[in-house]
DNA sequence: AACCAACACAACCGCCCAACA
DNA sequence: ATGTTGGGCGGTTGTGTTGGT
């Protein structure tokens, strides 16, 4: 099989080695990518194009950022999941240094486990009734999905921040000879950087020494504020973000206006819901659902159901149910999705995408 | 120490779409 | 209008690593 673009070519498989990366560093550094099938012929690389755009763009950039996934970025990719769903290349573009691998992988290995762990269904993001939550034996895995544990709890594991140091470290990860075949990391050295910065000079990101670190440190931003909780709305044909105040955020009511309040909920506030039994949760869809109005609805007077308008800076759940015929102010969407500037390039909500149909 | 299962993630596959001849 | 090509993307696989027995 392969691809039609390098069907006729003999082309390397596998893993590369850091020759070929090196190889592939320098001619993008010095000459860019411009066509990529014609790439591994200037570089002298038996890959196929599509082989070399993948390698540079997920491990070789300049401004990957690698490591752990933060506990702010895991409330990104689920936030921004909930409304994209499985679009990562989409969802990527609200994690600066991520690729949509990265995402993809984080998403399949852990984030959905864990939503699932949760009594969520990973793909809705609604609850899922209790005869479909699995029986999570902790014995039984590596993992322990402690279901009262909270879902953001990612952090900080030892195994992956030695796996972390070696990415950062090459001494620890490079091989000693060219016949190691594990080999997978960036070898770029600080002058193929010079070269890339130099023909990249917008490019905001800092990298020297095999160590990527950002002069835009998004690390102490404020958090998105959007709650976890499922909504309990089943004709919601888009689920809806719940803007919510978060431990981590100073102000509670940061990014929005609190409207009405789950009845009998203590947890409100803490920002990302506190597990309960996955029954309980199933009876609290028959419940009235706290609604967090984001101030910016208030503001614009915007009105969820389409066409009208929020009165007396109130609303209420029965308004905001669905986001069919896409009557949504994608405009303010966008704001909504970035309101402490940790998006980058994002010049439209073009850029999300949306499928409205 | 050896084996094995589960995990993590790099890489590939196949499809779609836009641009172009 | 049609076919070809290249780029992009999501889904899936392959393989090395890790941890338990």
């Amino acid at each position: 099989m392969g691809h039609h673009c390098c069907s006729k070519q003999k082309v390397k498989r596998g893993l590369w080695s850091p020759e070929e990366d090196e190889k592939l560093i320098k001619q993008i550094t010095t000459h860019g990518h411009g066509c990529w099938s014609s790439v591994p012929k200037l570089a002298g690389l038996q890959r196929c194009g599509k082989s070399c755009r993948l390698r540079w763009i997920n491990y070789l950039r300049p401004d990957l950022r690698r490591g752990s996934f933060t506990e702010q970025e895991e409330r990104t990719i689920i936030d921004v999941h909930r409304i994209l769903g499985n679009r990562w290349a989409q969802i990527a573009k609200h994690l600066p240094g991520r690729t949509d691998n990265e995402v993809k992988n984080f998403w399949n290995s852990c984030i959905k486990k864990k939503l699932i762990a949760q009594g969520l269904d990973p793909n809705t993001h609604n609850l899922l009734s209790p005869h479909q939550i699995p029986i999570l034996n902790a014995n039984n895995s590596k993992h322990n999905y402690d279901p009262t544990k909270p879902v953001f709890s990612i952090i900080n594991n030892p195994s992956s921040q030695t796996k972390d140091a070696k990415r950062l470290n090459p001494s620890l990860v490079r091989p000693q000879s060219s016949a190691d075949t594990n080999y997978a990391h960036p070898v770029m050295t600080t002058d193929h950087h010079n070269l890339y910065e130099n023909s990249h000079p917008t490019s905001n990101l800092h990298y020297q020494d095999y160590n990527f670190s950002f002069k835009n440190d998004v690390s102490h931003q404020s958090t998105m504020g959007f709650s976890t909780r499922p909504l309990a709305v089943e004709s919601t044909k888009m689920p809806m973000l719940l803007p919510l105040s978060s431990s981590s955020s100073p102000n509670p009511l940061e990014f929005g206006t609190v409207v009405q309040s789950w009845s009998g909920n203590s947890n409100l506030g803490v920002g990302f819901e506190q597990t309960r039994r996955a029954e309980d949760r199933y009876q609290e869809m028959l419940q009235v659902p706290q609604m967090v109005c984001p101030q910016e609805f208030v503001n614009k007077g915007l009105d969820l159901r389409g066409g009208g308008h929020v009165e007396g800076g109130q609303t209420n759940m029965d308004m905001i149910t669905s986001f069919d015929g896409c009557n949504m102010d994608l405009e303010f969407m966008e704001a909504a999705l970035m309101p402490c500037g940790m998006y980058s390039n994002l010049g439209s909500l073009d850029q999300l995408a949306w499928d409205c149909n």
